[in-house]
DNA sequence: CGATCTACCATC
DNA sequence: ATGGTAGATCGC
């Protein structure tokens, strides 16, 4: 606990209808209330907003941040003592302010916001502190017994700076009882210091690389707005290959230059170690990393580091915004139109949007980067909001790929095969050149389904509306959606016929069947989520594919990140319709993006690139403006069909899901909230509608679609129509601004 | 009829 | 989130 600090002003002081003489202020604690509680502030003691407390809760103790003064709603007798102060540094103003606006915004209730900021409990106590042992200036050696090892500790802290045992052990060979004998007889002091922070400060002395002119420009423009102070919306635009991370690296460089911590957001960061790698070569050090796979220790040493300043360069996946930065300068999201970045549990939010509310709040600019932004951003752009850095060219001499359609109607493959004869062909030339190939097919598994030939009996999830996916590798049928698994049966369990069950349609592993069986002399990998678990995997699959290990490389949507294989010049989407179909709102745009980084992934090095899309539907605008690289003709038609809906980016949705596990209590809620649903000018409210994943994880859903235009306040309609109903506790509303998820 | 389970409610 | 409480359900 921290020592007291000075005493500020008391709320009832000019309230004669109270004579109270603490102080009282309002606390949050990281928990689903309705908001912040009132406490007392103990005699002697004295708090700031944003100081991290401990406080009684019930019968437990919590921790929680100052948010304010009290409101002074609750009954002055209720009112209970804050136990301490802790002794970590305060939450910045702006973090606060931040927390309350993503609250109001994702109508998540304050302390869930709070939640994603103290997702480490561990941080706020005191660092433990580390021990470091240098010679006694004061000690008079004379009556020192001195035997070899003591002579050899001695002389080595005479030459050192304070070390830590360990070091001493290491360097001396003596034991740990030799330093303890020194210290006991005052020949050495034994110092307790904080430890150091584990993160370096990056090297700003690396001079910038070799940029192309176009780069520069763009790089200096990003700077430009660094220089100008104050909030700034920018897209870095540039087409895959143009080298846009090199570009937003100068504005990185230029804040930490200013003291100023930089975090930069990555969807799926567990997998780009090739974009570390870079980051190391332009900064000299390891950026703080910040995802689900950093460990407990590492996560906590991380947190206090970025709360007390010292890790100044912060990479991490949409949590990591939360972080209690000290003086945050500048925000990066690279791949702002990655679907990765809403998340879709919990406090629902999309970390792309809530990162420029931070810049906003912070007052700081932030870089939005994408060879394929997201209409919102398009249109910001468009209405003036956001400025627009564009990377015209690939850097060095590569050039575009070439985009051919294959009309899988007219060439097609043979029964239960999916290579077209055209794309077999150009594989064979491929690997006849030495050439690397890869195949896109975004389905995991074997086959999507599963179905008896004899009755006809189809594999579902009992917990979910879907078809479970057979895994031959592992011999098991899966759900994808919550992760059932059942043994895959050689009978069918409906009828017992043997040996007729027949999986329908491809997946990764199917198509790897088929590739082994037709390039027998060539060398296949499969790299989906399944088998690229974590970085280390993901490293190694890059290095043999690198090394030229690997002919072909089948894979799912992993495969579309930015990887650069200089020796990959064909790409063959299999089934380039997969993603379009759905009425889901996004779903054009989504395939659009998915399909041009993947065509992206063709061509890098020196020689030119072709990527072959088999379709069925030649004539659709998305597979037509893929194959005429027009991403403005693209954007231009889809703005325009979202114009004429009142969709996003032109108007505004919101989703209400009401689940629970007794189907007939959530279709009672259901209907009991569209008996009350809003009606006015420009809004529109559909359902309640079974969900598309009707049963998910145990769970029946009803979905509510809210349309509205820009004008309509969405939160606090939604307010008001909730309050007008009572639903019971076994069935839970939630709310999802811009929702992108339509299951 | 007591033991156990569960829905609901409050926590400043 | 977490723990308490008042009914509901369970077991004998």
């Amino acid at each position: 606990m921290r020592a007291a600090k000075a005493t500020s002003g008391n709320l009832f002081a000019n309230d004669p209808a109270f004579e109270v003489t603490a102080q009282t202020v309002s606390v949050l604690p990281p928990l689903p209330l309705a908001g912040p509680y009132d406490y007392l502030v103990p005699e002697g003691v004295s708090v700031a907003p944003g100081d991290f407390v401990e406080i009684p809760l019930g019968r437990q103790t919590q921790r929680g941040v100052v948010w304010g003064d009290a409101k002074g709603d609750v009954d002055p007798a209720k009112l209970r003592e804050i136990f301490g102060v802790l002794p970590t540094p305060p939450m910045a103003d702006v973090t606060r302010k931040f927390i309350d606006w993503v609250s109001a915004y994702t109508m998540a209730p304050q302390g869930a916001v709070l939640r994603m900021a103290m997702s480490v409990p561990d941080a706020l106590e005191a660092p433990k502190p580390i021990f470091r042992f240098t010679l006694n200036p004061e000690f008079d050696a004379t009556s020192l017994r001195l035997t070899p090892p003591r002579k050899r500790v001695l002389a080595f802290l005479a030459d050192h700076p304070p070390m830590e045992q360990g070091d001493i052990l290491r360097e001396t060979g003596a034991g740990a009882s030799v330093i303890k004998g020194l210290v006991d007889a005052g020949a050495v002091q034994r110092l307790m210091v904080s430890p150091p922070s584990p993160f370096e400060a990056p090297d700003l002395d690396i001079p910038r690389p070799d940029l192309s002119p176009e780069q520069n420009e763009a790089a200096d423009a990003l700077c430009a707005r660094l220089d100008d102070g104050g909030f700034s919306c920018t897209l870095l635009d540039g087409v895959t290959g143009s080298g846009k991370t090199e570009v937003y690296f100068e504005p990185v460089r230029a804040a930490l230059a200013q003291g100023k911590q930089v975090v930069v957001l990555l969807p799926e960061i567990a997998l780009s170690a090739q974009w570390l790698q870079r980051f190391r070569d332009r900064f000299g050090v390891e950026p703080a990393l910040w995802h689900s796979e950093v460990g407990q220790a590492r996560r906590r040493d991380t947190w206090r580091a970025v709360a007390d300043g010292s890790a100044k360069l912060v990479v991490g996946a949409r949590s990591a915004l939360f972080l209690p930065y000290h003086n945050l300068g500048l925000i990066v999201v690279d791949e702002e139109h990655e679907h990765a970045f809403k998340q879709e549990d919990g406090v629902m939010y999309h970390a792309r949007d809530m990162a420029v509310t931070r810049a906003h709040l912070g007052n700081i600019p932030i870089v939005l980067a994408s060879a394929t932004p997201s209409l919102e951003t398009l249109a910001n752009v468009e209405a003036g909001r956001y400025q627009h850095v564009q990377l015209g060219s690939r850097h060095g001499v590569a050039v575009l790929p070439s985009v051919e359609i294959i009309d899988i109607r007219q060439d097609k493959p043979q029964r239960n095969r999916w290579i077209t004869p055209t794309l077999k062909k150009r594989l064979a030339e491929t690997f006849a050149n030495g050439e690397q190939a890869m195949l896109f097919l975004n389905r995991r598994g074997y086959a999507p389904l599963t179905l008896c030939r004899a009755c006809g009996h189809r594999f579902q999830c009992p917990n979910c509306t879907a078809w479970l996916v057979e895994h031959r590798a592992w011999g098991k049928l899966q759900c994808h959606h919550c992760g059932y698994q059942a043994k895959a049966p050689d009978a069918c369990p409906s009828c017992g016929a043997e040996g007729k069950l027949a999986p329908c349609g491809p997946g990764v592993e199917r198509l790897y069947e088929e590739a082994v069986e037709t390039f027998p002399d060539i060398r296949v990998e499969v790299a989906t989520s399944d088998n690229i678990m974590g970085p280390k995997a993901a490293a190694q699959l890059i290095d043999r594919v690198h090394n030229h290990e690997v002919d072909l490389l089948i894979g799912t949507q992993i495969l579309a990140k930015g990887y650069h294989f200089p020796m990959l010049t064909l790409v063959g989407v299999v089934d380039a319709d997969l993603g379009l179909a759905g009425g889901d709102l996004r779903a054009a745009e989504r395939s659009y993006q998915l399909l041009t980084q993947v065509a992206g992934r063709a061509g890098r090095g020196d020689r030119p690139g072709t990527v072959m899309l088999q379709t069925a539907d030649p004539a659709n605008r998305v597979i037509k403006a893929i194959a005429a690289g027009d991403r403005d003709a693209f954007n231009e038609v889809e703005l325009s069909q979202r114009m004429t809906h009142g969709m996003p980016p032109h108007g505004r949705l919101a989703a209400l899901i009401i689940s629970g596990k007794k189907e007939s209590e959530v279709d009672e809620a259901a209907w009991r909230i569209g008996r009350v649903a809003p009606r006015g000018d420009g809004l529109m409210v559909l359902g309640p509608a079974p969900a598309p994943l009707s049963l998910l994880r145990g769970r029946y859903r009803r979905r509510f679609m809210i349309r509205a235009d820009k004008s309509v306040k969405m939160q606090a309609l939604i307010h008001d129509w909730l309050s007008k109903v009572k639903t019971p506790g076994s069935v839970r509303v939630q709310v999802d601004i811009d929702p992108y998820s339509f299951m």
